[in-house]
DNA sequence: CGTGAAAAGTTGGCGATTCAACTAACTGCG
DNA sequence: CGCAGTTAGTTGAATCGCCAACTTTTCACG
């Protein structure tokens, strides 16, 4: 009844779980040992750096970095401590905060980007040929899509 | 000096980072939801049975399952109360033990794994072309390889 | 043999994630 | 207006993962 992968599917299967695993921890541990951030940390920089004021709305924050609201909260409390960012009232909605990008959080994007970039580089994007970066994206893209993820 | 990523590079690696987010997340939830497992659970369940004697050495299950010993010993803990393996000393090697599937881990890998297979198939495979997905596979292969994963 | 180094596995503490419950503020509608 | 329902965000407990330290056993080599 079930229908299973066949031998090649499950090979592309198990590849793709292990690529994930393997890769998403290497540049987790690169980041954390060269500049003692998290991936989520470095991700929060980049989209509040990328932004009008180096700030956002938790809510849309939490959003595009795909984490639950409760998730976020937590992550900001641990960033704040850090000096990364400021939490500042909303004054259009009073129920609302932005987070803010600080000066010591901007300068440490600036010090970590490229050599994250530099890792992604080394472990994906010169690993393999141009075409099979591309492919990579597209069929990630449309895996995205059918999921309703949307275009951020 | 950097050397940035340009647009569409960018896009494809924000579209492999979101896709492995968030498939991961749904494979996660589809199994917890359904059959109360994490994806933890089912891969040991799975390299077990298809284990002689289903039956592991815990050094072996931690590297098939890509994590380190530490984690595995804690996730052994809980399936062990949960009854789904059972702790064997090793009588050659007195040091160590096996992870042995029981039965009542065995009847909820069958229970579970069609329901699992239709999940990735609903999710990846039959999403892309089997064309997509074999480049996918490919690339997630040459990935690793490059890492030096061995060919598990 | 026997001793020092390496391997197998566990443990405990801490940081991160999730989930459910909670407060506060906004929105719409009779 | 006034209240019901929704949205923004936080909180705390429970779970999961990581790291470093630890015990026990095995191995290598003089």
């Amino acid at each position: 009844m079930t229908n299973w992968l066949d031998e090649e599917q499950q090979q592309h299967w198990r590849a793709w779980i292990a690529a994930n695993a393997l890769l998403t921890d290497a540049f987790s541990r690169d980041l954390q040992e060269a500049h003692g951030l998290t991936l989520a940390d470095y991700e929060i920089l980049v989209r509040l750096s990328e932004s009008a004021d180096r700030r956002m709305r938790m809510s849309d924050l939490a959003e595009a970095t795909l984490s639950s609201r409760s998730r976020l909260s937590h992550q900001i409390d641990r960033m704040e401590r850090a000096g990364f960012v400021e939490r500042v009232p909303c004054t259009d909605d009073k129920r609302g905060f932005f987070a803010v990008l600080t000066s010591t959080g901007w300068n440490k994007l600036v010090a970590a980007a490229p050599f994250h970039v530099g890792s992604v580089r080394d472990r994906i994007v010169d690993v393999l040929t141009p075409e099979e970066f591309a492919a990579l994206g597209r069929a990630s893209k449309r895996l995205l899509d059918h999921m309703g993820a949307d275009p951020a």
